[in-house]
DNA sequence: AGCCTAATGTTAGACTACCTAACTATGAGC
DNA sequence: GCTCATAGTTAGGTAGTCTAACATTAGGCT
């Protein structure tokens, strides 16, 4: 009864609703822009930081861009005061880019609105609902990191 | 046993890994698009179309953008002779935007190679994990319908 | 030691896709 | 037939990405 799945046609099916699930998104990361806070893009750069200071190469790397790219995020993050570039003790070609005070605060506000909304969208779905898509976190992960490839 | 999800602190967990989730989509999605193939944006533009003409306001309106952006992709893809304008005989102000043939041909070659690709992704999960991700489509369409407001 | 290749970042220049503001033209109500 | 609302375009600006070219440092090989 399960293994209908593994026929193409509805893996395509899937597939295709998967797409859709994946260009809403755009729209709702836009959407939950607000004025004078963080972007979206600057909350993902600070969040990885958030673990501890990272290279340039590292920043890009996860977040799939460029390293060119990288580099000027991280300038405009310097300039706003919420990260700093130390040099690399071990490795003189180098950068290390680590969370401000300012960037630690600006990063939990940003979180906090944004989580906030997300869970208050979950929270007009039913029990079942929320469990569904709960329990296909982990599944979903490990899609994405598939497509990655 | 299953109502501890209402418990907020569960619901800002679950939030946090579906901004996650949401974050990704975004590499995601520019990680598919293909050397001389359509865009990303223009694919959706040109999907929303395959069921019928639709208004510069309409399309913008589905794309969760502004009239201005609207018209911008439209004009770029009338210039690629993907798309045609013409005159709605029921309002003079209106613009309609209908496919042409070569538009409808371009975008089956981008659904076909985009939904292969996730396809080949969701063929590498085992047969519960598809079913997880399944299982939660209809609820995660939910959750994004409520975001959007 | 000295060289050569690889790796790390930055700078420069260009492109896409979005935005707001201002404008034109048409529709619809009084 | 005036007035206000609606549909779309144009103009100008911004954010975020890219490639190409460059400087600097690391690391291996002779």
């Amino acid at each position: 009864m399960l293994d209908y799945l593994t026929m193409s046609e509805d893996l395509g099916e899937l597939a295709g609703s998967y797409r859709n699930i994946l260009r809403q998104a755009v729209y709702l990361l836009r959407s939950m822009d607000a004025e004078g806070e963080l972007s979206t893009g600057h909350v993902s750069t600070l969040n990885m930081l958030a673990a501890g200071p990272l290279r340039v190469s590292a920043i890009a790397r996860f977040a799939g861009i460029r390293v060119p790219s990288a580099t000027e995020q991280v300038i405009k993050l310097e300039a706003a005061g919420l990260v700093e570039r130390k040099p690399d003790s071990t490795d003189a070609r180098a950068v290390l880019v680590e969370l401000t005070g300012d960037g630690r605060k600006a990063l939990d506000v940003a979180n906090t609105r944004r989580t906030a909304e997300v869970a208050a969208a979950l929270a007009t779905l039913s029990t079942e609902e929320r469990l569904a898509v709960r329990n296909a976190i982990p599944a979903i992960d490990k899609l994405n990191a598939a497509l990655r490839t």
